[in-house]
DNA sequence: ATTTTTGTTAACCATTTGGTTAAATCATAT
DNA sequence: ATATGATTTAACCAAATGGTTAACAAAAAT
């Protein structure tokens, strides 16, 4: 429960506790009430600020993708030589999801529930993660014979799994490895180097 | 809506129909009616075969996570050489998701609202994936010196994320490269062998 | 054949939940 | 001071939802 002494506006007050019950519970779970207990406010409050559940969900998903998606796409189509471009990612992304670890279940779970609703509001114009540019990258360097031959598709899956997978399952990686909360971030520190590092490995002849 | 000519038992279509339904809605969104409706049959007889909700949930959820993590256990603690073992989890465990490719959001889903109550209630003896005999074997051939220095929880991490993580994000990658359902079926099938490929490329000097 | 047990249903019930209303309070301009 | 508009609240409301009941049908046991 967050306390209003006016250094935040009561939207935002609003917002910080809808992303909070929203991102643990999911649309379904989460529960208007919740919402306004955690932001220590009146739920028809809640209705005055966001005319409804969907909306305010709307505007918390939204900002969820916008802060995952358009960064991917930043590194992606960067002009820059492939090993770097990777280390970027890398680098950048973790950053980003250490912030918000639970963001990415969050987000890929509203998505599986109802794909074409949700891929198509989120990927309007910029957000929308362009591969093609890093695809067509790593077919040039396999053509000129830099790397090993490999599908770029298949190297860009790897990538990506790489780096957001283990906030996906981090409940399971800390309790299976029984890692704390302070040695998994510095296992995620420590994958802004080592995923770059293994991917280069496998690619260099 | 199946129906049922006796071939399968009430119990059984029941089953199928709650798997379904909360394999697509999760715990919060499932409705009991839903379910029914599935199933072809009246709301009362759902708890006349599973007292309620959460008893029902917990047997699909349990199916699902007896399903998911039991095998990878008995792979890694399979006695076989380094590299073997690699390519035999990635060839096993695609082929377990590739029948239930929406099983690992949803167990992970639901394992992230509640990580306590579900872990405990899942790694219980066969089922607890026990990573050490692994995480030994990768420790004893880096001391060896038969493959590079690499911390064994990373590559762990990793073999995990590439092997589960295109299924988690399914309808993202599906979307964003365009790939029909037979094309995604096809990548999986491929990264059966292109997993291990990618990794011993990574661990050979 | 008929009793008993098992399976199935329609009609209900209580609670939860998203959402509304009308009144009260607070801030601001006049 | 006070009128005005924005903010906040308590009390409600209707629909949805998990769950129950009592009656009925089918199968199994006697």
């Amino acid at each position: 429960m967050v306390k209003n002494k006016k250094d935040t506006t009561t939207e935002e007050v609003i917002l910080a506790a809808a992303k909070k019950v929203f991102v643990q519970k999911g649309m379904a779970g989460a529960r208007m009430q919740d919402i306004a207990d955690e932001a220590g406010i009146n739920k028809a409050l809640l209705h005055y600020y966001f005319r409804n559940k969907e909306k305010l969900f709307e505007v918390i998903f939204m900002e969820a993708a916008e802060k995952l998606f358009p960064k991917i796409n930043a590194i992606f189509e960067a002009d820059q030589p492939l090993f770097e471009k990777i280390e970027n990612f890398c680098e950048e992304y973790i950053s980003i999801v250490m912030d918000n670890p639970y963001l990415p279940l969050f987000v890929l779970n509203e998505i599986n529930q109802d794909p074409d609703y949700f891929l198509k509001k989120v990927w309007t114009g910029k957000s929308k993660p362009n591969p093609v540019k890093l695809l067509e990258q790593i077919d040039k360097e396999v053509r000129k014979g830099t790397i090993k031959r490999i599908n770029p598709m298949h190297l860009l899956m790897n990538l990506i799994s790489m780096t957001i997978f283990p906030f996906v399952a981090k409940p399971m990686f800390q309790k299976n490895l029984g890692m704390s909360e302070v040695q998994f971030k510095m296992a995620m520190e420590e994958r802004k180097k080592e995923i770059p590092r293994f991917i280069i490995d496998s690619l260099k002849k």
